[in-house]
DNA sequence: GTCTATAGGAAGATAGAC
DNA sequence: GTCTATCTTCCTATAGAC
């Protein structure tokens, strides 16, 4: 009983850093298996399904966010960027990396990124606030696949302190009404 | 002769069309074939292989832009948004559905966006024209994904100018170097 | 030149031995 | 509970008939 918990911790693990890695169609289930060192019908036998793994794999606890003013909101974005410490948790970028071209992980980025876009539009004053918050949302959906699942060199090569600094303004705009 | 050409004609638009909706894995030769109504040994036979097929269908003529002032430099972007008139070409459109989770695309991609941020750079003031250009460049990136590959809501509802509107005065805020 | 048939391989899933 | 062996299916790619 407390040994598979552990086994299905690190099978988790595994899935999530392989579907992160190169997304649900190439991670295959037996890859996996070898990264957690267990065997591939194991798998099976704990999650049914590739499929039902994925889900399991990029479940997200939702960030509970109250509503807060314009200014602490851009920082908040900002921090999320995550270029600040480490990465993005694994459970994202898998979900990121294959949101594109597995049907299920779209629906879950669909569900995700308008869930985020509801919390923004709720501290966004102006009654645009719904398509202003959907493009803070996309920028920064786009600035983070550059810079981690694209691995771009301009953006890599710079500290995290700069890319929020120079990303700020841009983001001030789209948080006032003000400025239309 | 003249025939052959009709029916790579054919084939390249079958095999764009797919690896944009589906990206490169899902979309099969069998698939592509039948969409362009020829057998699928014939698709193997003109390109050699599914990979090489699908380098002849994102081939992009790079779209040559001097550089340009910082107003029009803008207004440039924000019509590549191309919300505008119709939608990307599906070249580029199968480009970017596949560049998470297929190595080939990834590389491609990179030289695309790469090639979009020397250009903008040029036509930044500043030392951190690169930065910034990179920055307008995935900010584009991430509203493309979010509104062609996605189909977030919030953004397909919304009339193409008024996410012009909204969006200006963030990329204004990156393209001058007083508002750091 | 075009298509039929099939080779060859890899994947997800399953049945049953240990 | 865990693993071995296999089934089934789907793909790309090739060989050869028409």
């Amino acid at each position: 009983m407390e040994r598979r918990r552990r086994t299905e911790g690190r099978i988790l693990d595994a899935a999530r850093a392989l579907f992160a890695e190169v997304g649900f169609e190439r991670a295959t289930i037996r890859a996996i298996a070898k990264a957690a060192e267990v065997d591939p019908a194991l798998v099976m036998q704990y999650f049914g399904s590739k499929q039902e793994l994925f889900q399991q794999a990029v479940r997200v606890t939702p960030v509970a966010g109250p509503d807060m003013g314009a200014e602490e909101l851009v920082e908040q974005v900002l921090g999320a960027l995550n270029l600040k410490m480490g990465e993005l948790p694994q459970s994202t970028l898998a979900m990121m990396r294959s949101m594109l071209t597995h049907p299920e992980a779209a629906a879950s980025a669909r569900q995700t990124l308008s869930r985020q876009i509801d919390r923004l539009a709720e501290s966004i004053p102006g009654e645009d606030a719904r398509l202003r918050a959907a493009l803070i949302t996309t920028i920064m959906l786009g600035v983070t696949i550059g810079h981690q699942l694209l691995d771009l060199d301009e953006l890599r090569e710079v500290p995290q302190d700069e890319i929020a600094r120079v990303l700020r303004p841009g983001l001030r705009a789209l948080t006032g009404p003000d400025v239309s």
